[in-house]
DNA sequence: CCCCTGTTATTTTTT
DNA sequence: ATAACAGGGG
């Protein structure tokens, strides 16, 4: 008990020793949140409060590992439930499939996944799309839903033209996922939301369950996600939600702000705690930041403040365009890291679009710094990813018919559009599966025998697959990738190094689904590992034990910090994104936006903007974001900012090249190369190359899956310890050299731990397996 | 039916 | 820049 409550201020022990009854955390960037909710369950677990009556929802399944970690540290071995709200609502779903119309096998589908559902669901409710898209359809759906409205609701509501017409298709598009035994995201909200509605029996007993709720970020919560909350603390209203109002960011998914400014007009006796003091950044970064965000007008005032000592002065730095913006940041990294000031790990990079992470692969390559682009879902949207999760899914949940239509014809099968035409046209007649329809093919007259052939063929093997559906996941999948080829299928494709990258993220996906296999031991399932796959978000990527430097978007480091900050590109039509000019409301969170990044810093922050960007394909000009003239420029440190003047910001088309530049911008003499960082003296070297010369963009190599790029997904989905499999560094597709017989390439490699296996085809002509724990081979070494 | 090629739209942010 | 899509030859 003392250690928990040790070390803590009159502020934070309040909020931690505040267990009954609701509670609202205000916590400012940096003010020792986490430390204050892991703590407060650290107490309560020590009152004698059960730990499967305590329920703690966050944002990221990464924070929830993080809070698990430290609460471990507090108070071992205790079984509190902590997760995110989709995971919660996959869970309760699972549980209680059968309440919303869904069956527990459901699928959860992603967004393109749901995109096409709803593209079905477009041409079913026959409505004119001729002044609309699928995606803003799909948008006025799921803003539909983050509102709690059912399309039964909706009908007779007056509605403008767009969703009058997403209305309609929002009911054709349910019942298709109804049919696919399916869900999008937002229904495992929506869903979760109205069954505790509609079942009060069920809803009192989880009320009773979770009877201690906390709820991280709660400003980020929207409609759904209150109304499941707030049934499930009705009698039990142990409610403490922690979050603060200046980093709302998820407005355009249906956050409400609302929410949090509203708290305690929907509990009674809600005790209120401010944390404001911050334990993070330099009083220069936080002057930065308060500044800024004083010119938002929709927040609870507060009063940021700390006693950390003084740091360098935060700079605000131009460059002609983003490979020099990307390289001189690069050798700053490098430099510093050269003197032992900092280690790769400490620094980040933030940026508004994940587009603009890019030209960093190349900068950081050539600065030979480790870094990470931390974009958690990219691995997951690879073609040849969704290809064999199509199976698995599809094995898992018959009914899904995304899946279906994927992978009927991947490898090619000589089933084509016209084929699978007639067999949906065949499944909507009769509500049915595309798999159920291709069951009952022989009665499709449209299609010749020769194909009825052909479908009956994988329908067939689909069975002989199923009927193994109860192995380990690795073992299917292994068995999966052997009956329907798409291994071979992949390698009779490659013809050129992108391809050879697709063999070896398939057998990234092998481990990922091993490592899944080895962490959850008996309770590792198909649908488990599924619903593990559909949930990871971008932030869950980050990896904090690799010291690499961290390159991600605004949104994704929400909730982390480090010593040395980059946030780049803070320019006009970027941030704020023009797509969010249209109203006030949305600029502000754009501001709370840079603010959140502002705050991530510890000690050094550097703000930068271009003249000129890459966009889209072609250069275009560039003005500084609006928001630099609202930052202390008096108390920062000014690096080549010759136009950053209170003019000139208009929305960046009246902008051009001629508005008064220096005409010799000279790198070598100006204070780019000057500059210190308030660390010493010593000047900062140069790149070799110089931006726009001939030493940058002619990289034309990416680095590889797993090596010092892009984090792997078995890492990804690793929380612990993983020994280190035989002769992991072997893949389907390397290189290797045997003594006796020269070189060649692994076509597959199969089997685990000491049986792991490679079949090799070597230059001769040869084919041979081996063992590879006992076989003489070595990576070849080109 | 498959595959190749040229055209078009598309991009904010994410579970 | 890139992916999704359409249309035509094989």
């Amino acid at each position: 008990m003392d250690a928990i409550l040790r070390d803590l201020t009159e502020a934070q022990r309040s909020a931690v020793t505040h267990i009954h009854g609701p509670q609202l955390i205000l916590a400012g960037p940096g003010s020792g949140k986490t430390r204050v909710v892991t703590h407060r369950i650290a107490f309560m677990l020590a009152q004698g409060i059960p730990a499967w009556n305590i329920t703690a929802l966050t944002f990221t399944n990464k924070a929830a590992d993080e809070m698990r970690k430290r609460i471990d540290r507090l108070a071992p071995g205790q079984p509190v439930w902590m997760g995110t709200f989709h995971r919660f609502c996959a869970q309760l779903l699972r549980r209680h499939a059968s309440l919303v119309g869904l069956k527990e096998n459901y699928s959860i589908l992603d967004t393109s996944d749901s995109k096409q559902i709803l593209k079905r669901a477009i041409e079913v409710a026959k409505v004119s799309t001729s002044h609309t898209s699928p995606e803003k359809i799909g948008a006025t759906i799921s803003r539909f839903k983050n509102r709690l409205a059912l399309p039964e609701t909706l009908e007779g509501q007056s509605l403008g033209a767009n969703e009058h017409v997403a209305s309609r298709v929002y009911a054709a598009y349910q019942q298709q996922l109804l049919i696919a035994n399916a869900v999008d995201f937002d229904d495992l909200l929506l869903h979760a939301a109205c069954m505790l509605r509609d079942n009060p029996d069920l809803r009192a007993d989880l009320d009773l369950k979770h009877r201690y709720i906390m709820v991280d970020e709660y400003q980020d919560t929207n409609l759904a996600q209150y109304a499941i909350v707030r049934s499930l603390s009705i009698d039990n209203p142990n409610l403490s939600v922690t979050g603060d109002p200046d980093q709302s960011i998820y407005g355009w998914r249906g956050a409400d702000i609302s929410n949090i400014l509203g708290f305690e007009k929907d509990y009674s006796d809600v005790q209120i705690v401010r944390l404001e003091e911050n334990y993070r950044s330099t009083p220069e970064i936080l002057h930065v930041a308060d500044t800024l965000i004083r010119n938002n007008s929709r927040r609870k005032d507060k009063h940021l403040f700390t006693n950390n000592p003084s740091g360098p002065p935060v700079t605000l730095r131009m460059y002609l365009d983003g490979y020099q913006e990307a390289d001189d940041i690069a050798a700053q990294v490098a430099m510093n890291v050269g003197r032992g000031e900092i280690r790769p790990g400490d620094v980040a990079i933030f940026c508004r679009m994940n587009s603009l992470t890019r030209v960093f692969e190349h900068a950081f390559n050539a600065h030979a710094i480790p870094y990470q682009i931390v974009n958690g879902t990219e691995f997951y949207q690879r073609k040849e990813v969704k290809d064999v999760l199509a199976y698995l899914h599809l094995l898992n949940n018959p009914g899904n018919d995304v899946a279906f239509a994927r992978v009927i014809n991947v490898p090619t099968r000589g089933i084509g559009a016209k084929t699978l035409k007639d067999l949906t046209a065949h499944a909507d007649r009769y509500r049915m599966p595309l798999l159920e329809a291709a069951r009952e093919v022989h009665a499709i007259k449209s299609l010749s025998a020769r194909y009825q052939k052909k479908v009956t063929d994988f329908v067939e093997m689909y069975d002989e697959l199923a009927a193994h559906a109860m192995l380990p996941v690795p073992d299917l999948l292994g068995l999966l990738l052997d009956m329907t080829k798409y291994r071979e299928y992949l390698q009779t494709m490659a013809d050129d190094e992108a391809d050879n990258d697709r063999v070896a993220n398939v057998d990234e996906l092998v481990s990922a689904a091993t490592d899944y296999d080895d962490r959850h031991q008996d309770e590792a399932s198909l649908e488990g590992f599924l619903e593990q796959v559909a949930l990871v978000s971008d932030s869950d990527a980050w990896d904090d034990a690799g010291d690499r430097v961290s390159i991600m978007t605004l949104h994704a480091a929400k909730g982390l910090e480090f010593p040395h900050v980059y946030v780049i590109a803070v320019e006009a039509r970027l941030l704020p994104h023009e797509r969010s000019m249209n109203s006030d409301a949305e600029l502000e969170e754009e501001r709370r936006l840079l603010f959140v990044g502002i705050t991530r810093a510890e000690r050094y922050l550097q703000l930068s903007y271009t003249r000129q960007r890459m966009f889209r394909g072609s250069h275009s000009p560039m003005a500084p974001s609006s928001f630099l003239v609202e930052l202390p420029r008096d108390t920062m440190n000014l690096v080549n900012t010759p136009d950053l003047v209170d003019q000139c910001y208009g929305g960046g088309d009246d902008y051009n090249q001629d508005m008064g530049y220096p005409d010799s911008w000279d790198i070598e003499d100006e204070s780019l190369a000057t500059e210190k960082l308030g660390l010493d003296d010593e000047i900062c070297q140069l790149p070799d190359e110089q931006p726009g010369g001939d030493g940058i963009g002619v990289v034309k190599e990416r680095p590889t899956l797993g090596i010092v790029g892009i984090k792997t997904a078995a890492e990804m989905l690793q929380r612990r310890d993983s020994g280190s499999l035989p002769g992991e560094t072997f893949r389907a597709g390397s290189r290797v050299s045997h003594p006796k017989y020269g070189e060649g390439q692994i076509l597959t490699i199969s089997g685990r731990a000491d049986k792991r296996t490679a079949k090799v085809r070597f230059d001769i002509g040869h084919i041979q397996s081996f063992i590879l724990k006992f076989a003489p081979l070595e990576m070849a070494k080109s």
